[in-house]
DNA sequence: GACATTGCAAGAGCACCGCTCTCTTTTGTA
DNA sequence: TACAAAAGAGAGCGGTGCTCTTGCAATGTC
């Protein structure tokens, strides 16, 4: 039976996608501080220490789920976008922020992984930090191509001295070339600010003030887009 | 020596204080998830369960601590404010933004305990509402004197009609009378502007795009600022 | 002032956790 | 086929929140 069966390491890579999916489903009842490794290898029929044979660590598990969660998140947000049609860059804009909190609503524990308190001690792992990035780039990428395809934003770069030092240039050149600075930098806030929206309503912060949300995600969102994007 | 020694209520409540002191310094080192009863109680040179007399659950002494917490932070907001003269509303705003971010970076494990993410299950009880609007109060108080000295606000009140159901209007009325509805939304959406770039920045989200945080947090209040304080 | 009541700390114990170690079985390869 | 690597089982360590019982001391009452 060695050809039937799956080979080693590809029983390895079912093994631990078994494991993400299990925790995942953990993770969704009991949110990431309830996630035990023990309750995990109960549900698997497996034993606990078994488990260490695929990740070190408990916060190797996270961090893997992190990753992934990202990426969900990164493709749902650039799917979205992609649906509505090049050039109509606002509603492009208001559908990959819709689908951020449509995304969040739908996976509320993975949001508060991502989104929420970092575990104190924790330092995001470098190859977290490219997944991470994934959600901020189609919005960025929105904003860069609505200037690129506007007349706008040529003279304008006067600005500049007001902000020297205030971004990190070296990454923002790939992600938004010919874009401000000013609007750059107020990408970087628009960005915040449509998670900070979301984080306000999904952690309860809202309660008593604002009586439709989702009505009022639409009016940020509007009024974000009005920031970034350029003048018709 | 029953004049001299504290009665049974008041040596409760100091041993209350005790307790929260102690959780409060262990929390600043270790963060909330890891703020452990035990060592609470090995800290104060005594035993786990003599604990549990004065706060019933692990979760009720986070509660205590959340409540402090927003109450510290509020009332460092309200003196922040208070110090720069009546009338210089754009001051007032930036001085309380200030004072918010300054509070987190001092406590940031007690800020992430405030606006990160809830414990799955934990329902804010009713008695953490009050403090827990203290804060966003400051920053809408100093919105709503701006438009009372102001002259404008009377006659732009037909876009109530677009805002119909979006906001709770009981609560706001009491805080901000005679403002204008959209400002009231867009003063909701400044308050978890600024919360999200504090969190942003403390949780790491900012890294490898921002450079210097304290100006771009300047840069983003004052974009704050012109959207809901009154045209001069 | 004697006495019952109450509040409090101590300590043992339960079920759970992350993690380590050893041992046995299975598997792929030289 | 012999051997090394990989994987699971199981026991165990120190930690957690929380409960229960026990003994003691302060309190309020007759």
């Amino acid at each position: 039976m060695s050809d039937v069966r799956a080979t080693r390491a590809q029983a390895r890579i079912l093994q631990i996608e078994r494991i993400k999916s299990t925790s995942r489903r953990l993770l969704a009842e009991k949110g990431a501080p309830g996630l035990s490794l023990r309750e995990v290898a109960r549900e698997m029929g497996v034993v606990s220490s078994a488990l260490y044979r695929y990740f070190p660590t408990r916060d190797d598990l996270l961090t893997a789920l992190i990753v992934d969660a990202y990426n969900d998140l990164g493709v749902f947000a650039e799917r979205a976008a992609l649906r509505v049609p090049r050039g109509e860059s606002r509603r492009q804009f208001s559908a990959a922020a819709s689908a951020i909190r449509k995304w969040a609503k739908t996976n509320p524990n993975e949001y508060a992984l991502l989104y929420g308190s970092p575990v104190p001690g924790y330092e995001a792992p470098q190859f977290t930090v490219e997944p991470a990035a994934r959600v901020a780039l189609v919005l960025g990428s929105i904003v860069a191509d609505a200037w690129q395809q506007s007349s706008a934003g040529a003279g304008e770069d006067d600005d500049g001295s007001a902000m020297r030092g205030l971004l990190e240039t070296r990454n923002l050149d790939e992600v938004m070339p010919g874009v401000p600075e000013s609007v750059r930098a107020l990408s970087l806030m628009v960005w915040s600010q449509i998670f900070g929206c979301v984080s306000f309503e999904l952690f309860g912060h809202y309660k008593g003030s604002v009586r439709n949300a989702k009505r009022f995600f639409a009016f940020v969102v509007d009024e974000a887009a009005n920031l970034v994007l350029p003048p018709d």
